[in-house]
DNA sequence: TGGATTTGACCCAA
DNA sequence: TTGGGTCAAATCCA
């Protein structure tokens, strides 16, 4: 089985590069009236290959996320002189994560969110809520796939510098109510009113088995 | 009232 | 020029 999955990974990664290599040369064309279409389906099939190979990356993992670490240095912090005065951070110290659910046991606070272009669902920003206190700069991105498996692509920046979640349970426990403060590591992460501002507060009692799936779905 | 979220604006890199 | 990442004022909520 081992194998066979080694061998899907080998022929999806093929059909991307494919995929990305006909883009190219369309781009390179200058019969711009099929381009439009035939680029927009080629950016799809490639990306749902990308989708694909991380889902299957996952279940080779044998845990419900799998990481993929881009062996990159980190760069140093970006000036914050005024607003929007920033270095633009590029896949530095990153881990890319596909999961069901985008939750960790950290405590994560949204600070941005960004519709991307080819994609139905918008890229979710968060930092680490505990960056003023123990400047803690990891951060985190949140992107639902396109590939219709209700997973999410989640990219860590940076790593925790504050304390870890206490354990599993309680991660659990305070991972669905950005108010319980009882667990002083992990006073509010992420949950789906995060990214679907039609879910409201009150509904806490939900989160408890939030199935993430069902988020950014408009 | 304080902390978290939303969202438009701003700026940089490609 | 534009997409993406971040800021920060406004707003929400316990």
């Amino acid at each position: 089985m081992d194998i066979n999955k080694k061998e899907l990974v080998e022929t999806l990664t093929r059909g991307r590069n494919s995929a990305k290599k006909l883009q190219n040369l369309l781009i390179q064309k200058d019969n711009v009236d099929n381009l439009v279409c035939v680029d927009d389906l080629v950016a799809e099939i490639s990306q749902s290959f990308y989708g694909g190979l991380l889902v299957l990356n996952a279940c080779n993992s044998g845990d419900q996320m799998t990481e993929v670490h881009t062996g990159k240095t980190p760069e140093p912090p970006a000036s914050k002189g005024r607003r929007g005065c920033y270095k633009r951070r590029k896949t530095v110290d990153s881990r890319m994560v596909v999961s069901e659910t985008i939750e960790d046991g950290y405590a994560w606070r949204k600070y941005g969110q960004k519709e991307i272009l080819n994609s139905n669902f918008p890229r979710c920003y968060f930092r680490c809520t505990h960056k003023q206190v123990h400047g803690c700069k990891a951060l985190k991105q949140v992107q639902k796939l396109e590939d219709g498996s209700n997973m999410f692509h989640i990219i860590y920046f940076g790593h925790h510098t504050c304390p870890p979640p206490n354990n599993t349970s309680s991660q659990l426990a305070c991972t669905n109510s950005k108010s319980n403060h009882n667990f002083p590591n992990s006073p509010s992460t992420i949950t789906k009113s995060h990214i679907d501002p039609s879910v409201k507060q009150d509904d806490l009692t939900n989160k408890m088995n939030f199935n993430a799936s069902r988020m950014m779905e408009v």
